[in-house]
DNA sequence: CTGCGTCTGTGCGCCAGACAACACACTATA
DNA sequence: TATAGTGTGTTGTCTGGCGCACAGACGCAG
């Protein structure tokens, strides 16, 4: 009905071909190695850091890695700094949707303190480059102390759920060329730069929408001067432009985000 | 764009309507006081439900009752028995979406241990029934103490966060009639009757279509034998009929929810 | 610099669902 | 029993997005 066997072949060849895509880039990103690069980590006393700090490993986050697969038990958080891990749920016929973001300002694994351990998501590195790993029982053991790590993971989670509502929100009555416009902006928010490197086929899973789609909706912003596009890269030219066009899902997501980690992107 | 300002004045009346509506219902319906009718209360040790007991407070859930406004502060958690509550997104335009529905398999207000005190989102009570009430500031001292009632009210949360993600999949890939199933069998789960009092137009507004698209698709289920509907009551005939109609979400959400709150619903 | 694989642009037919307008049916109340 | 209010069924038009097919454009490897 929806989707074909085709989403799913390519889902297959997904991380192959991400992989391929990642060493490009490789050389030119300097490992970010300083955990105040994420903002949970950063947002820590400097005591209750010295907890973690042993247990955390600097890690290169390659595009397409798949970093939880859905409904298997993991035993590793991530802090990215860098990276963007995208949630995303790929439906038995192969068509996905992604459902959340998260990238310097967050985690992704929060199942494990939820006490699910699991989710019916799948969580893929959507934008390569670096975050901390922990160990889950690390984790697990700092959460159930209580206190300010605990806090902050839950209201970075309860940021997360707005981000999932308005993700429900969006799909619902919003067009793709909003929709493109939100990716775009959540994107370059978790980010340190204007330029992604995505093509539109993949553009075109994440939403859950067709590649004609993303390559109309792109072409109508390249043609309004707010975005440049070219093979896999796009650059955004005139955020502002942008934002002008998104719809308010946008604003409601970014505007939660800072009331409720104290404003962690402070880029305009 | 999307929506017109209709659907404002509809949502205006909204509560008015239901109100009205409601008091049809009352008397049929006998106060359900036993804090055990909710599994999260239910899930709890004697010794740690005690704790509550004094604060838990049973009181009417009418059809309508805005629970929480969206981006205002408030000060009760509700613990429904036998109504259901439903947090809506109300968009600038007055177009809506529902994000997900509480049952007596959970709570409503968890922004509140989640540290965030408010939502974007509107809760609405969309079949009348009855809730145990909590003053917030007891919950938050119980929910720091940590222990069983944070674990329970974390794995809630997750499969709560699960519906919202199922949710945005389903609005972006499913058909108006699968989403009607899916809604339907999401909200007798959560009663003890297979009969909903609700209106075509309510529907409608819940899963963000058109009142023509539920009319369709609700004569397509009744044609094929699988529910009954009479000017706002629907009774659903068949349900294995209906769960062989609806797309995997149904099924994605209701596995998460009987894994992590062991199965709270018990009915075939 | 040539060729091939990958990425992007475009055109077409099709359909679900939005929008609009209205007829009819049920129910409560006077 | 008449009437108004509310809920439901229907029809026709229009548009956004899907599926499909293919042409062109880019860029890397040989």
């Amino acid at each position: 009905m929806c989707g074909t066997e085709l989403y799913n072949k390519e889902f297959f060849c997904y991380a192959l071909l991400m992989y391929k895509h990642n060493f490009a880039e490789m050389q030119s990103m300097p490992c970010d190695s300083d955990p105040k690069s994420n903002y949970l980590l950063a947002a820590m006393s400097d005591e209750g850091l010295e907890h973690l700090l042993p247990d955390l490993a600097a890690v290169d986050m390659p595009l397409g890695k798949v970093v939880y697969e859905s409904d298997v038990i993991f035993n590793k958080v991530y802090f990215p700094t860098n990276c963007i891990i995208s949630m995303v749920y790929v439906m038995n016929n192969g068509a996905s949707a992604e459902i959340a973001v998260v990238g310097s300002e967050g985690m992704a694994g929060i199942a494990l303190f939820m006490g699910g351990n699991t989710t019916p998501s799948r969580s893929v590195v959507q934008s390569a480059g670096h975050a901390f790993e922990l160990k889950a029982d690390v984790l697990t053991r700092e959460f159930e102390r209580g206190g300010e790590l605990q806090h902050l993971l839950l209201r970075f989670t309860q940021a997360l759920i707005t981000q999932m509502s308005q993700t429900a929100v969006c799909n619902r009555h919003h067009s793709v060329d909003q929709q493109l416009c939100r990716w775009l902006l959540l994107s370059i928010d978790r980010l340190d730069s204007d330029n992604l490197s995505m093509t539109q086929e993949l553009i075109a899973n994440m939403l859950g929408v067709r590649r004609e789609g993303v390559t109309e909706a792109a072409g109508k912003l390249q043609k309004l001067g707010l975005i440049h596009y070219k093979r896999g890269r796009i650059k955004v030219l005139d955020r502002p432009g942008l934002e002008a066009q998104v719809c308010e899902c946008y604003a409601v997501v970014k505007a939660e985000y800072d009331r409720l980690l104290k404003a962690p992107f402070n880029r305009q």
